[in-house]
RNA sequence: CGGGGCGUGGCGCAGUCCGGUAGCGCAACGGCUUUGGGAGCCGUGGGUCGCAGGUUCGAAUCCUGUCGCCCCGACCA
């Protein structure tokens, strides 16, 4: 079995062996692809279900759209070609021809099949799904519309990382259209509060909620808001994006609807998308160098029961208890595994549920049988506790609550404790240089330029502007020039 | 596309400089002893050394070409 690289030797390797040892993807064929194995899958299948179970709350509904894209749908967005163009993977044949070679068999396109126009795989989906949007919109009637896809996209980017950048990748992306700019901008959000949530009450992953700067705003968009999360290497990872898209859709697919007064307008878009990369931050947030560490409301099995026998009457007494206690635990916590492989000692167990990073443990031997209880330990911080046979159920939610909270504390503490207030350009390459970097919270001018320079020199860039930041005029950190309030700087993935 | 590294049983690697019958650990399989934190001993099976050429009596090893993967940079959710 491989040892998981310790952390402070190599962090990308830390990284790519927790998903490894937890099972959780492999390599595909594909370049730059992963194949998501099923416990990787369930963890993506329970954030699909929190979410959206949320967008409904919230009066959204799911459609779906094609995954081709005809070449010249993306063209029509001049700011979103230039975003996109660059990636994409194109489709320009619908048929093989068998060829030999050599003696051997090979299929290449048929030259007879090119096609006039094009596909590409989509990138992003608004440019299809403006171009039905125009065919659905007649009045402010038919307004608003709340649309959630869930589906796939491919990015050809140049390089991959597993969950982080995939070029093919899940996730959900939300479309929706507006009577008014100011509907359009509550929604944006919204939508961008909901992802708030999600991070920090279920992924138990605290976040900085901002605006994003011209710079690194999506292609096409007025404003881009985003949540930004800290990495246990002190490195920033982008969780979730929600934009305010403005009329440059509409216009741009001319879609106009009749106002209930005054003229032919065009309508005001947003999306908003969260991806399979929120599984790398999860990872990178919380897991330790025993493997994955899984906060409880996204786990897949929150507890599993470990037998633990000597005879085969103690095998029998015990598998028959922890059968029974999985029963009872059932109907809150979901299907409970009871490990009573005979080829495996409990130490081996214990080590592969803990990679896998089911949040709770229960060991049951012949020692707590005769004591009715169960010893009880969590995968996080190693705690054990007994707890009785009949508070089984209370005792397991009540540590599972303490995980999840647990969880929070800690990579909020981690957050406030790698967060640093820089006034002055020596601090900031200080910080980046020579103290492992983190949040900067520093002030900056806001020029565009000034912000790409101090990339190009430090690989820093601005996560974004924090909605709740300190706003006391001061002096941008890279070029003297005025500022009117602080911004947070940081290393991202 | 630039810089570095690596392709050897299922997995992780040694062997390559200096050519001479392909090895180690883990896993698998069988047996006995074990089982409250990754068990021990004995035994068994499994590899045209990424691929294609070349040099040589002889190539994992030397030469040429080629394919693939990983890491760093540019791109990015």
């Amino acid at each position: 079995m491989a040892e998981i690289t310790k952390r402070s030797e190599d962090y990308s390797r830390w990284y790519l062996d927790v998903i490894r040892e937890a099972e959780l993807a492999d390599n595909s064929p594909v370049r730059g692809c992963m194949v998501i194995r099923p416990n990787g899958y369930a963890i993506w299948e329970n954030i699909q279900r929190t979410l959206d179970d949320r967008f409904k709350e919230l009066g959204h509904v799911n459609a779906y759209f094609p995954l081709l894209i005809p070449k010249s749908f993306l063209a029509k967005e001049a700011e979103h070609v230039e975003g996109f163009a660059k990636e994409c993977a194109i489709v320009t044949h619908h048929r093989l021809k068998q060829v030999t070679r050599d003696g051997k068999v090979d299929v290449v396109p048929d030259p007879e099949s090119k096609l006039e126009e094009e596909y590409i795989i989509r990138p992003t989906s608004e440019t299809v799904i403006w171009d039905m949007y125009r065919k659905w919109i007649q009045s402010y009637r038919d307004l608003p519309i709340l649309i959630n896809q869930w589906a796939n996209v491919m990015r050809w980017e140049m390089r991959t990382r597993m969950f982080l950048r995939t070029t093919e990748f899940l996730w959900q992306e939300g479309h929706t259209a507006h009577a008014t700019a100011a509907e359009g901008r509550a929604e944006t959000l919204q939508m961008l509060e909901v992802y708030r949530w999600f991070a920090e009450d279920i992924l138990a992953m605290p976040v900085i909620a901002g605006t994003k700067t011209a710079n690194e705003r999506f292609a096409g968009a007025v404003e881009t808001f985003s949540i930004e999360a800290m990495m246990q290497d002190n490195k920033a990872l982008q969780a979730a994006t929600s934009h305010d898209l403005g009329q440059n859709f509409a216009r741009a697919f001319d879609v106009k609807f009749q106002p209930a007064e005054g003229p032919v307008d065009y309508v005001w878009a947003t999306s908003w998308g969260m991806s399979t990369r929120i599984i790398g931050s999860l990872i990178m947030t919380h897991s330790d160098d025993d493997g994955l560490v899984l906060p409880p409301r996204i786990a897949r099995h929150k507890a599993v029961i470990v037998p633990i026998w000597k005879t085969d009457a103690e095998k029998a007494a015990v598998c028959d208890k922890a059968r029974e206690l999985a029963a009872l635990l059932r109907p809150t916590l979901g299907p409970v595994p009871v490990d009573d492989r005979d080829n495996l000692r409990p130490g081996w167990k214990y080590s592969e549920w803990e990679r896998k990073g089911v949040p709770v443990r229960l060991e049951l031997g012949p020692r707590d049988l005769a004591q009715e209880t169960a010893m009880l330990k969590a995968r996080h911080d190693r705690a054990k506790t007994s707890v009785p046979f009949g508070d089984i159920v209370q005792g397991v939610q009540a540590e599972l609550d303490r995980i999840q909270q647990d969880l929070y504390d800690r990579a909020k503490q981690r957050l406030l404790d790698n967060t640093h207030v820089i006034d002055s350009w020596e601090q900031f390459t200080d910080l980046y240089e020579n103290r492992g970097g983190g949040f900067a919270m520093a002030h900056h001018c806001g020029d565009g330029a000034c912000e790409e320079t101090i990339q190009d020199k430090t690989k820093v860039t601005i996560r974004n502007i924090p909605f709740e930041r300190d706003e006391t005029p001061g002096r941008c950190v890279h070029c003297g020039q005025p500022s009117i309030g602080r911004v947070v700087f940081a290393q991202g993935y």
